[in-house]
DNA sequence: AGCCATTTGTGCAAATGAGCACAAACAGCG
DNA sequence: CGCTGTTTGTGCTCATTTGCACAAATGGCT
């Protein structure tokens, strides 16, 4: 283990890792192996192992590793010892999904606000949220210090969405809206767009 | 351009190139370079130019890549030269978001038919859909054909829900349950976890 | 026609990532 | 207590991926 600079690629390996030792914790099960881990997720025993050792030694050899304690281990570094909250924007079809989802539980993420633009919407209840107007959004986000959004509007209005969630102090964004969009370096942009995936199925589909 | 075979990494970024393209169809642009692309996706310019290049000699140089062409082409080259129809699993939140979605229009595929085994769901209309009984999930995609398929179901329901697609002949998975899933190796799966991507952010918030 | 500004496709080198294989550490057991 | 069967952490090697840099091609302009 050194202070060098972690590579994206292996930061990116971890949540994996994370979601499968808490599986395996809700099957009760107590330890697992770097192998046993790298079978499910289908990856290297070896990758696993020089992943987790850029962070500190977790595992005990002969043994492998304590599920629970490196469940602990992988939430500090990721940072998720804690939970964050997550503002969402568009009250359409996605962004209703997101705000309703169970998912989000112990993974760190709680939704805490929803907004939209449309009159239509504003003051709706979806879940346990009332529909904010966005026209409060930006003064909203700096008041109550939320860092991470998620982009559940059309396409065309997205990247406006995100420049003011940047003017708003957000640090992360998760989007939905299939366009790329431009931020600030300091501020992290990540992606979902169902067709992308598909589309890299299709390739081997004949 | 050989006949070797393609790597995945490069198959992945096709379908950002294609979103990219279509994103400057729609902006009524008729030619690109490799610069602007990459600096609209945030890759190098040298990188796309050899991606493509594995494929054939799509650009002309001094001008660029002309838009509606280069569409064209990695359209073929993705299989989505055609409209791929999709069956959706699991009538909650997720999938119903899934499949009133208008984003697979012009994306190369279209959601026909969406089962659910919650008897208080089937028979549900959702958008153009009417909830289909999944105890009759295998023989309809068996008859009809279908190859692509997205698990929009409870982590704890999501395998066997995965093994029952595989029966039908389902060769292609778009999971959105937070699990990963066994498969055979000729059966495609991709998954959508947003938590994963929030997880993937908060490491860089401190 | 000749020149200039662009931009592609690609050979080659550099950087990054993955995997093998083994010493060291440990638990269980006779 | 020593032996056996595991499993980790890691040095080293191999493979993959990225980026540089340039010849060749092209269009526009004078």
């Amino acid at each position: 283990m050194s202070d060098k600079e972690i590579p994206n690629i292996i930061v990116g390996r971890l949540p994996l890792y994370l979601r499968s030792l808490q599986r395996m914790k809700k099957e009760d099960r107590q330890i697992t192996s770097s192998q046993e881990l790298g079978e499910r997720i289908g990856i290297s025993a070896a990758q696993i192992r020089k992943d987790l050792s850029q962070f500190g030694e977790f595992g005990k050899q002969g043994t492998g590793y304590t599920i629970d304690y490196l469940i602990k281990q992988i939430r500090r570094i990721l940072h998720i010892d804690q939970e964050w909250d997550i503002a969402v924007i568009g009250a359409g079809d996605i962004g209703s999904a997101v705000a309703r989802y169970k998912g989000f539980a112990n993974r760190g993420f709680r939704v805490t606000v929803i907004f939209d633009g449309d009159p239509g919407k504003i003051g709706a209840q979806i879940g346990d949220f009332t529909v904010q107007d966005s026209a409060y959004m930006v003064d909203m986000i700096k008041k109550t210090g939320i860092r991470i959004a998620m982009i559940a509007v059309p396409a065309a209005k997205a990247q406006q969405v995100a420049d003011q969630l940047v003017e708003a102090g957000i640090q992360a964004i998760l989007n939905y809206a299939p366009i790329n969009l431009n931020a600030p370096s300091n501020v992290r942009v990540q992606y979902i767009d169902p067709s992308i995936h598909l589309q890299r199925m299709t390739y081997y589909l004949e």
